[in-house]
DNA sequence: TACAGTGCTTTTTTT
DNA sequence: AAGCACTGTA
């Protein structure tokens, strides 16, 4: 019969099995989590619920695809289109979009990433006439989302006297004032931030009945991933959902929180047994992903948490290597390190470059490694950081598209009004922005009646032209789909062809940029989901406020109207798009992310960068017991996403802030029995044994000892020295081969001329038809042959004889 | 109006 | 180191 049953382990049966009324699972690490939360969902629907009727919140869009292809394998049929699987932002942007009128947005809403909001921020200071020194829209947008994720209004704000005490004693009693004036901004400008994705949803269900009454009842079995990072607005709106039916399913692992400077909180897994009558617990404790070593490591270190539901989690699995500890000298030392190691647990083991991950607790860890795998010739991709859509010239373009869907959209406005220039610029914005403000109007209004405003002939002209422009884009909205309207912008703008005409290597990197951010609109066209009705404006309404039978099946036979492929659609879904939800991700490359991104992954070999005080535990996040508890999970998820071998890494000394920093190894490094951990490697890595040791505590100088990585200053010994003891003094076992570095071949343009490079001089950028793009670092030899040693992007050094290479100056 | 140069701050994690 | 804001010049 339902042969996917048989596939589970005892616990794991009992909470796919239990289908009606509350139900905790606490699922440690790799105890298959994912598994029983698709194979329960599978089951309910065998048990005849009808699968419009299951909603599944996930936190990432990789989570929820994944969850959704999960069920669609185990039924075999397309009946898993219809659930309601998403990440709690993106399935509440669709509600919020059917349900807009009655919280008085447009439905065709712009939601506005955190930087735009931070722009906001920092434009409601200036006009408050504050100091942004002393407010930094940092600190302000962080205390305004925190307010937010606690369901506190920006009145309730300012009304709240333990709130100004607070602020008064931080000497920011305006902050109130910001926020009031942000949410009105905000709301002026059509726009949601990411808070109010869940704000407004607790609002909207709050004070509809109606509506709350509606999803309800759509909504008969709802399911929690990754409960523990749910915040206090997370987890009304879960509660307001769910109260009608009860059939409230939520999955979690307090060992795993990590998400407290989002609002979450492990209180919402032990409030859930106390919010309902008879809660059924299922705790899931064998893991099936790692070694019994890295599993004993990882059970160590979390148990020097003291807040933590008690649980026993093993494994069956073999008992594997110790886990590896490796010190070196420097953060780029460690870089090398770890490219090198893979190198040679590629020839040993024969892992792919797939095999890998490298974690890390800071994005900017990243570069040591990325510079070092470039070197090897070692394909690696980074997951985070400046993600793609982030990038300026994506920005432009994205934002002409949003201000073609809604023109209120002030942040986008501003930004391409005079981009590419047209005569519109600071003393002109400043004006309209003053007008605007003064008539209680938006910006884009503004323009549309400049001649109302007495702006000179000529600025009138260039806002004449600009408004007609963009209204003659909105006229397309609803014959064009996505893809065209972007072409029609790119071409109408010039905008494509200015970047095209750019020919540094900057300019065609943005070049490339923008293409492929109209490829990926191409993609999103083509691959039309069907998943809602879309209004006169081109935005999606969704399927879902159609309760009428009669009226869905109309609306299905008239597929234009149900297509997804429109504008404000696909704007809809990048803002909440995540650059690790990219799913191009099965190639063969090494991936590095932060501890944060990695989690719910799993790698056969996992390295764990910058073991350091100040850095992890990071220095902002060791002032309480529970910051440094939170600091202690993470760790905890770092080393349990490693299913075969585990190395943990740390230098003596990185660069931070153009300044070579000093660091003591990380405490949690002394919470690892000693039987767990091979340490014959912390000893400086490959390159440093031999040399003097000692840590040191004088103050580190840039090119220090001379020799490179040389340690001259001999003082007491380090803190790693007295815990693992000296470091070898011999040459390690084993130093990873060197592999020839693989060619990356380069293209060169079709237009690729070699310059006279009689004059070269260090410092100058070069284009090579094989080697690539790269920089001189070196010039040398007889002047009749002259040789220069190039940094090459991919392919690293290499020397070339300017009388027989063609190079091209840039 | 636009760009180049200078000086100043940054110091965590993300939907 | 790097990005940003501000200032001065063409």
């Amino acid at each position: 019969m339902h042969t996917y049953l048989d596939e589970l382990n005892q616990p794991q049966k009992e909470a796919v099995g239990h289908l009606n009324g509350p139900l905790m699972i606490v699922a440690g690490a790799g105890s298959g989590k994912t598994k029983v939360l698709t194979t329960r969902i599978a089951h309910l629907m065998a048990n005849g619920v009808d699968s419009f009727n299951i909603l599944a919140l996930t936190f990432t869009n990789k989570a929820a695809a994944e969850m959704k292809e999960r069920v669609e394998k185990i039924l075999g049929n397309t009946e898993a289109r219809n659930l309601y699987i998403g990440t709690f932002h993106s399935v509440f942007a669709r509600i919020l979009r059917a349900e807009a009128n009655k919280i008085g947005y447009p439905s065709n809403f712009t939601i506005y990433d955190t930087d735009d909001a931070k722009s906001v921020v920092k434009t409601v200071i200036k006009e408050l006439d504050l100091d942004d020194k002393h407010y930094k829209p940092n600190v302000v947008y962080n205390r305004i989302s925190s307010a937010k994720n606690d369901l506190i209004s920006s009145a309730e704000y300012i009304n709240d006297w333990a709130i100004q005490q607070e602020d008064a004693r931080a000497n920011r009693p305006q902050l109130g004032a910001i926020y009031d004036a942000y949410a009105k901004r905000c709301f002026k400008n059509g726009a949601m931030d990411f808070d109010d994705l869940l704000f407004k949803m607790y609002l909207l269900l709050k004070n509809n009945p109606e509506s709350l009454s509606k999803y309800q009842r759509k909504f008969k079995y709802v399911m929690i991933d990754e409960y523990q990072d749910t915040n206090k607005a997370q987890y009304e709106i879960v509660k307001l959902l769910g109260a009608m039916h009860e059939n409230i399913c939520v999955v979690g692992d307090d060992a795993q929180s990590i998400y407290s400077f989002r609002g979450a909180t492990i209180e919402n897994i032990l409030q859930f047994q106390k919010d309902y009558d008879e809660v059924k617990v299922v705790k899931l404790e064998q893991n099936y992903r790692s070694t019994k070593s890295i599993l004993s490591v990882a059970n160590e270190i979390i148990s020097n948490n003291k807040n933590q539901i008690e649980k026993n989690l093993f494994t069956d699995n073999e008992q594997g290597e110790k886990i590896k500890l490796v010190r070196t000298m420097t953060d780029n030392d460690e870089g090398k390190n770890v490219a090198d190691t893979i190198q040679e647990q590629k020839l040993r083991n024969h892992y792919f470059n797939k095999d890998f991950a490298i974690l890390y607790r800071t994005n900017a860890q990243s570069r040591s490694f990325e510079e070092a795998l470039r070197r090897m010739g070692i394909a690696y991709r980074i997951y985070g950081g400046m993600s793609f859509y982030q990038r300026k010239e994506v920005k432009d373009m994205i934002a002409y598209l949003r201000v073609v869907v809604n023109p209120q959209d002030e942040e986008a406005l501003k930004r391409i009004i005079n981009y590419p220039a047209r005569g519109i610029g600071k003393t002109t914005l400043d004006k309209a922005v003053l007008l605007a403000n003064e008539n209680n109007l938006n910006l884009w209004q503004i323009f549309c009646n400049a001649v109302m405003y007495g702006f000179k002939s000529g600025t009138l002209e260039s806002i004449d032209n600009f408004v007609t422009m963009i209204k003659m884009f909105q006229s397309e909205l609803p014959k064009k789909n996505a893809y065209d309207i972007a072409i029609l912008v790119g071409k109408s703008t010039s905008l494509v062809k200015e970047l095209f005409n750019d020919k540094t290597t900057e300019g065609l990197a943005r070049y490339e940029n923008v293409q492929e951010l109209l490829n990926s609109i191409k993609e999103f066209v083509d691959d039309p989901i069907i998943q809602g009705v879309i209004n006169e404006d081109g935005v999606i309404i969704d399927s879902i406020g159609i309760e009428d039978e009669s009226k869905i099946n109309e609306l299905v036979n008239s597929p234009a109207q149900l297509t997804s492929a429109s504008l404000g659609a696909y704007l809809q879904q990048i803002v909440l798009l995540t650059d690790a939800d990219d799913n191009k991700g099965e190639i063969d490359v090494v991936k590095l992310m932060t501890i944060h991104a990695a989690k719910g992954l799993e790698f056969p070999v996992v390295f764990v960068g910058g073991m350091e005080e100040t850095l992890f535990p990071n220095a902002m996040a060791i002032n309480t017991r529970e910051e440094l508890e939170e600091e202690r999970r993470l760790f905890y998820v770092a080393i349990t996403r490693a299913k075969h071998k585990l190395w943990l890494t740390y230098a003596n000394a990185r660069y931070r802030f153009g300044q070579l920093q000093q660091n003591d190894s990380s405490r949690f490094l002394e919470e690892i029995p000693e039987d767990f951990v091979d340490k014959s490697y912390a000893g400086g890595g490959v390159k440093n044994t031999g040399n003097s040791w000692g840590s040191g505590t004088q103050q580190m100088q840039r090119g220090f000892g001379g020799g490179g990585n040389t340690w001259a200053n001999k003082n007491t010994a380090s803190e790693a020295e007295k815990r693992y003891g000296a470091p070898p003094k011999t040459t390690p076992s084993y130093v990873a081969p060197k592999a020839p570095p693989k060619l990356i071949e380069h293209e060169p343009a079709a237009d690729f001329i070699a310059s006279d490079t009689s004059n070269l001089q260090e410092g100058q950028k070069v284009e090579h038809q094989k080697f690539g793009f790269g920089e001189v670092i070196k010039m040398e030899g007889a002047a009749h042959n002259p040789i220069a040693t190039v940094q090459f992007e991919l392919n690293g050094e290499k020397k070339i004889m300017l009388n027989y290479a063609k190079l091209r100056i840039i």
